[in-house]
DNA sequence: CGTTGCAGCGCG
DNA sequence: AAAGCGCGCTGCAACG
């Protein structure tokens, strides 16, 4: 075998992989650095899977493809898990997008994610369609690589560096969490719908109890052929009897002094569970005990992920307690209160609101702050601060904040105001804010015009504003991302090390089978499954992972984010 | 007929 | 009470 030694102590081992120039199997170069001579070795499709599971053991190199989307999931399947990736595609995003860098990536259409591709396919963008399919030739994976070391190399700190590796370990961990499944039980799951809706419907009919409430909402409104379905006939059947509602919706409708109010709404929510998540979507999404949506990691443009399939980010809380562990195992479920003022106390390093954010309720820190006189001000006027709010009681709370906190007010307004120009903002850890696109400057050039008229200027100067919202939003929603994406990194490094337990095997796959793994992530929550045994050490392995993720985000700054953590068998609340 | 935009609601 | 950010999915209604 002529495979490279390993690299000094210390010094990470790559591997670089992509296609044979001719498709026909697999080229794999072990580099202990990118200005190191690429001699790869070719590796036909039949040996690439036990060819990738030998190198893993001896080497744990940093596996370097093009998108580890669609890389890493038979090597799962086969029972190969990766230690440390990089994936080109989401660092080319990061890279190209990037204002801590006096020369950003290139912007290339062979880079693109496969979400931008659909956007860059509309003409005008870019010349060239979609990636062709040597995109994953390894050539082009290897000078992409050498661009992007040389990228970071080029950065002023390890900020960038940091953003790119999570989010690598992001990619892995989203298909790991794929591949193992969230435990989610049929029979629960059924029982929700039954109490709820009445039995299955047989022959694609609306339930017992939606069709009850369709009967009374009709006779409510004089129109027995009435469908609660339907936004514009509803409307008109309420405006009919009286009702002079602008909208169906449900905000608007809880104000109304109405008979049909109360069936109404009773209908609208069956009916979401129903549609979106009823028999059919536990047909579909439910194989075997294990829900399995796909995660997109970095499909957000402030970091956050996305989810495609199965509606994974907004499974309804009602629906937790179908979230069941397997037989002798234990979820351990967390979630972090509040953490995006916390997040903003502590980039804006704003020692008052940082100590206001001390304990598990910042709100009522704010509220000892003197900044606001109750816990619910306090509530609105951050959401306020953040969100841009500018009219009603949020927005007449926030000024209230820019007297105490003004380091964090400081942030997000300068933010604001960078967006309502045109400018990018940053994440603390790097990521920029797409530049606006061509409608929007030219609604501003427009507005400037000699001949432009007052609507030209009230339109631009809305939209300005609208933007404004947005990049205020972004520093803040994006590096709770980071933050989120740390801590996932750091809890998946703490479950590699805890010893293979002794527990009966279950439902998720060859590598999760028997051991301790992330199962579900939204935002600012984890559920970890895991042997009952190994409950109390996984608990430990999350907090730690959250101070640990804290102190490399924002070293040297105290800022408290505490977690609400449980061990229970059910993911429900 | 299939495609697209919108309204509405779920999640953070 | 407020209606300010980011998403995905569904069904309806309008469109070509």
């Amino acid at each position: 075998m002529t495979t490279p030694v390993r690299p000094a102590a210390g010094q990470p081992a790559h591997a670089v992989v992509g296609r044979s120039r001719n498709g026909k199997g697999w080229l794999i170069a072990l580099l202990d650095g990118p200005e190191a001579e690429a001699d790869p070795e070719v590796v036909s499709d039949g040996d690439f899977v036990a060819r990738v599971r030998a190198l893993e053991a001896r080497h744990a190199p940093r596996w370097t493809v093009r998108s580890l989307r669609s890389f890493y999931p038979p090597l799962l399947a086969a029972g190969v898990r990766l230690r440390r990736a990089h994936d080109l595609v989401l660092c080319h995003a990061i890279l190209r997008d990037t204002d801590a860098l006096a020369r950003p990536l290139p912007a290339s259409p062979l880079w693109l994610r496969s979400d931008e591709v659909e956007e860059a396919i509309q003409p005008g963008l870019f010349d060239v369609g979609a990636p062709s399919a040597d995109a994953d030739d390894f050539d082009a994976v290897l000078a992409q690589w050498r661009d992007q070391l040389g990228a970071l190399a080029r950065a002023p700190d390890s900020r960038l560096s940091l953003l790119c590796a999570a989010e690598s370990t992001g990619a892995l961990i989203a298909e790991e969490m794929t591949a193992a499944g969230l435990p989610w039980s049929r029979h629960a799951h059924e029982s929700i719908l039954e109490d709820a809706l009445g039995p299955r419907p047989l022959h694609g009919g609306r339930p017992a109890r939606m069709a009850e409430l369709a009967t009374r909402i009709g006779e409510l409104l004089d129109d027995a052929a009435l469908n609660p379905d339907s936004p514009a006939r509803m409307l008109r059947a309420l405006h009919r009897a009286g009702v002079f509602v602008e909208s169906t919706s449900r905000w608007e409708l809880a104000r109304v002094e109405h008979p049909v109010v109360a069936p109404l709404l009773e209908y609208k929510k069956l009916a979401r569970l129903f549609t979106a998540n009823g028999w059919t979507w536990l047909d579909e999404w439910v194989k075997d005990d294990r829900f399995r949506p796909i995660y997109l990691t970095g499909g957000v443009v402030t970091g956050r992920w996305a989810s495609s399939g199965g509606g994974a980010l907004q499974i309804p809380r009602q629906l937790r307690d179908a979230v069941r562990a397997d037989t002798g195992w234990v979820f351990v479920t967390a979630d972090v209160a509040q953490l995006e003022p916390r997040v903003l106390a502590a980039m804006s390093k704003d020692a008052a609101m940082a100590d206001a954010a001390r304990g598990a309720d910042l709100y009522e820190g704010i509220v000892r702050s003197g900044a606001v006189g109750t816990r619910e001000e306090a509530k609105y006027a951050v959401l306020g601060a953040m969100y841009g709010a500018t009219t009603g009681e949020s927005g007449r709370l926030v000024p209230r904040l820019r007297k105490v906190f003004p380091r964090a007010m400081g942030l997000v307004d300068a933010a604001a105001r960078t967006g309502e120009q045109g400018g990018v903002v940053s994440t603390l850890l790097g990521r920029g804010s797409p530049r606006p696109d061509e409608v929007w400057l030219r609604a501003q050039s427009q507005a400037s015009d000699p001949g432009a008229v007052g609507v030209d200027e009230s339109r631009a100067r809305s939209r300005a504003r609208d933007r404004g919202r947005f990049t205020r939003n972004f520093v803040v929603q994006g590096t709770a991302a980071e933050w989120a994406l740390l801590w996932l990194a750091e809890i998946r490094h703490r479950l590699m090390a805890l010893p293979e337990p002794d527990a009966p095997a279950t439902a998720s796959g060859p590598v999760f089978a028997s051991r301790a793994h992330l199962a579900f992530f939204l935002h600012d929550e984890v559920i970890v499954h895991c042997p009952r045994e190994q409950a109390e050490a996984v608990a430990d392995s999350v907090r730690a992972a959250a101070v640990a993720a804290t102190a490399r985000l924002f070293p040297g700054f105290p800022i408290d984010v505490p977690l609400d953590l449980r061990i229970s068998e059910h993911a429900g609340k």
